[in-house]
DNA sequence: CTGTTAGCGCGTTCAT
DNA sequence: ATGAACGCGCTAACAG
């Protein structure tokens, strides 16, 4: 069943393809007679456009290539969410390569080479579909400098910090002072903090942020209240432990993730410790699992719609050939519930 | 910057552009030593392939047109994980069309119009792009028939019920089969269930399974134990203290899916009913948070993935003109936590 | 068997 | 409003 082209709607019409196309695209004034005719023969074959063909005589797909490091993760499908959203409005579509990185090479992302052979595999095959633009979504916010060659494609990276490339990335600095700060609003002065790995980009901003509260607050600071974890439940569960044996414990501990928050609250309940009344909580991610917990989790939200949506709109710019730096950087909010409990000021 | 194409290669390489064709595709022999001078021609532009003209005349893209009715869902993720394991074996590409029905209708499914329009938008694009085939993924199961026209297009609906296409569905009659048999051989015999909304096909399925197994294990039934849930939270907490009331409790419960398994543990807790000492708990679904309850859930894990990957393999199928029925039916798995008690047998 | 010529796929767009 | 070239690669037909 040859498809019907817009040669069909021509001859149906008695007119040229030209005058189709016209139609078809406004792109020049038809008389309004011919082109009744011509949107007539258009509905009776229920003609469908060849946007293949299009696309090769426009160099211009509207499609957007997007590689996500791995969509299981659960950061990506809300940022994918807010890629689609951008597109949606503007009417862009989206080739979505997924790495699967997870469950190829685990968590080995000291091993480079590993995975980048992956990413730039997928990148010339979207090249190859000639797609107008690319948007790479990081599973973990790492250093993603020169992962990738797109031959001058406009590129954005997203959950993943680069140095000549744009990237997309909230602003932890800032979601970890307000965390703090809400602590400190809630009454507490002794407050602890369960890190990430320091060599992790966010663990440092969000450090940073901490202090920066820690001075303008005048809080009290105790070495020891600093524990450095390693993202999982385990250590979260430990160096709880460790902080609720101090002999002037805090009575809130800032954790840098919800995963080690969970450890944190099931090793204040081992202990007796009662949460939020003798310890509060903070969490950071705003996981599906959080609002589950007992007590229910008060966490950082991460704007991962928003992130999605931005790297969009900066690879708007930069096809456009404006300047994409200006673009603001989403923000963490925070999501109240019932970890954190609000002191009698004394 | 006009990049380069098949006739640049041709030239350098001093040869017609059929045959830098020929070596590309291998379609033809070619003469190692002008096969040798084709390559390296290509390698010195760096040429790339332009896969949009090689599609116009292939009537081919190998590309697979993907509508989400969600990603942000739970089921989603996975699901395409399934779809792109299958893609990058079989050298397919995935154009993702994303509906964002959650956040365009919530949950008002009972009006059909309301979201045909979308998803039928989405098939034309999808048609319009030439994509060889379509793999339709719902956000919860219901029956999706007649709710799109392909033109004849190959399309696989997953997560949905279908009349006239294929549908990938797993097996809830049989999941609820297993999970009920788990129970009695942990020792349990008084087995209440707690189901989801009664227009839900998985509903009937897996209440049906859950008497066979009734019948099978010749159980006692008090039709007082089957409890009609809403899929959220808050039934499951109000119809476990129900249950609980009862002057013959059961010592297991049966619930549709984990979110209402949150509320059966927090209302057995409310009543000082010990989860799983006195009162056993199976979920449905595998949700993440699942693991991080307390005690940790047992529930019955869903193939997402697999269903992913059987969509593809049934498009394939359709798309070489084989029958695709006798495709397998993923099942769900036991994942066995802390909240099945092994009751000693009396 | 190896290589070339030329038309084609389906729309777009410029010159007429 | 139209004819025809064009985008880029594929492939049938043909030649050596």
């Amino acid at each position: 069943m040859a498809s019907i082209s817009i040669k069909d709607i021509a001859s149906k019409a008695g007119v040229s393809t030209a005058t189709v196309s016209y139609v078809l695209n406004g792109t020049r004034n038809v008389r309004p007679e011919t082109k009744a005719r011509v949107l007539q023969a258009i509905e009776e074959l229920d003609y469908k456009p060849n946007d293949i063909a299009k696309s090769l005589k426009r160099k211009r797909t509207d499609t957007i290539g997007v590689i996500a490091e791995d969509v299981t993760v659960f950061n990506t499908p809300e940022i994918i969410d807010g890629i689609n959203d951008y597109a949606d409005r503007y009417d862009l579509h989206i080739l979505l390569t997924n790495l699967r990185l997870n469950k190829r090479i685990g968590k080995d992302f000291e091993n480079r080479d590993r995975y980048q052979k992956y990413a730039q595999g997928a990148v010339d095959e979207l090249l190859r579909k000639q797609v107008d633009g690319i948007v790479y979504i990081g599973v973990h916010p790492r250093d993603l400098t020169g992962l990738i060659h797109t031959h001058g494609k406009p590129i954005v990276y997203t959950y993943g910090y680069t140095q000549n490339d744009v990237s997309i990335q909230y602003d932890d600095e800032k979601a970890a002072f307000e965390a703090t700060s809400y602590l400190v609003r809630q009454g507490h002065s002794r407050i602890a903090v369960i890190s990430g790995m320091m060599d992790s980009i966010p663990s440092r901003l969000r450090l940073n942020g901490f202090f920066r509260a820690v001075t303008e607050f005048e809080l009290p600071f105790d070495p020891g209240w600093i524990k450095i974890g390693d993202w999982e439940t385990e250590s979260g569960y430990r160096l709880t432990q460790e902080l609720l044996a101090l002999p002037n414990p805090p009575t809130a501990i800032l954790v840098m993730n919800d995963v080690m928050a969970v450890g944190v609250m099931r090793a204040a309940r081992e202990l007796g410790v009662p949460v939020p009344e003798r310890l509060s909580v903070i969490g950071f991610d705003n996981r599906e699992f959080s609002d589950y917990l007992t007590p229910r989790l008060t966490t950082m939200d991460l704007p991962l719609h928003a992130m999605g949506y931005a790297s969009m709109e900066a690879l708007a710019r930069i096809m456009r050939g404006e300047p994409a730096a200006d673009i603001a950087m989403p923000v963490c909010r925070l999501v109240e519930r019932d970890s954190v409990a609000r002191l009698a000021m004394s």
